[in-house]
DNA sequence: TATCAAGTGAGACTGGGTATCGTCAACAGT
DNA sequence: ACTGTTGACGATACCCAGTCTCACTTGATA
């Protein structure tokens, strides 16, 4: 998932055009691995000289969320950040050191929905699951740290 | 967990003190049964005459949420929301069609969170979920209403 | 290459949340 | 009960994310 062209494809078998702002706004997207805000993109486009307005960036994510080409997930401290993923029922651990994501299935979520249901009388239609932890590699540099 | 006492209680054993706009606000959150924005606790107290600073009321969210009176949670559309709650570890059920909320154990996700651990190789330190759907009520009103 | 709706950018605007700062009042100590 | 300390308050200015507007541009199609 760090090929801007997989955004670039869903748009286009959307039916949507293929303009420039959206080209570079999928770049940025691709050329970070873990979670973003829109200021995060913002940023990235200005320093890099790209002139894509900062209403664009909004739209474009707007756009590419409906398309489950980009997720929103709600950090611990309030924050709204994007992760790009695959376009499937799925769930992310981000690692609350350096914002690496992972996507997962959590296969065990439906039983655990299907308990709750029952538990309490409602009808469950969706849910959201996030998990925040510290990935491999930031376990082992803390650990060589000491 | 209609009484407001209950979060003054916890205030006073914190060691917080208890003010007459934190009495107010306790009330005003008392008076709600399901979740909340900070904005609709702001409209309740213009509207019963209650003189509570805008700045108050954020300042009281933030300690009770720190107390865990309160906790906030994010709605589907992005919206952050507030519900007041026991103060140990438990999720939330919130109908998508009348904003109530109930707050369940889901003792199955110990698991999941191990497993999804184990299969990513995170340290898994916390986890959010937030489940939604239709109560019991409005179920029952909708097939009511046919 | 001409057409025209879809898309864009600048900037005004909205609304949630925070920072500042002078004033006030809850609590502890007398 | 009285008073001093200091945490808390309220008004207001401010900041930032996100949205809206509207005149202009551009990509797909013929």
């Amino acid at each position: 998932m760090t090929d801007p062209s997989t955004i670039v494809t869903v748009l286009d078998r959307a039916g949507f055009r293929l303009t420039e702002p959206r080209r570079v706004v999928a770049g940025l997207i691709a050329d970070r691995n873990g979670h973003f805000t829109a200021a995060d993109l913002v940023d990235d486009a200005r320093e890099r000289r790209l002139d894509v307005g900062r209403a664009t960036i909004f739209r474009a994510l707007e756009l590419f969320t409906e398309l489950n080409a980009v997720e929103r997930v709600d950090l611990p401290n309030g924050e709204h950040a994007y992760v790009e993923c695959e376009p499937v029922h799925h769930h992310h651990v981000i690692c609350s050191q350096c914002a690496r994501t992972t996507e997962v299935e959590a296969c065990g979520m439906p039983a655990v929905a299907r308990d709750v249901g029952k538990a309490t009388g409602f009808k469950i239609q969706s849910h959201r699951l996030e998990l925040f932890g510290i990935c491999p590699d930031c376990q082992a540099t803390n650990s060589r740290r000491g």
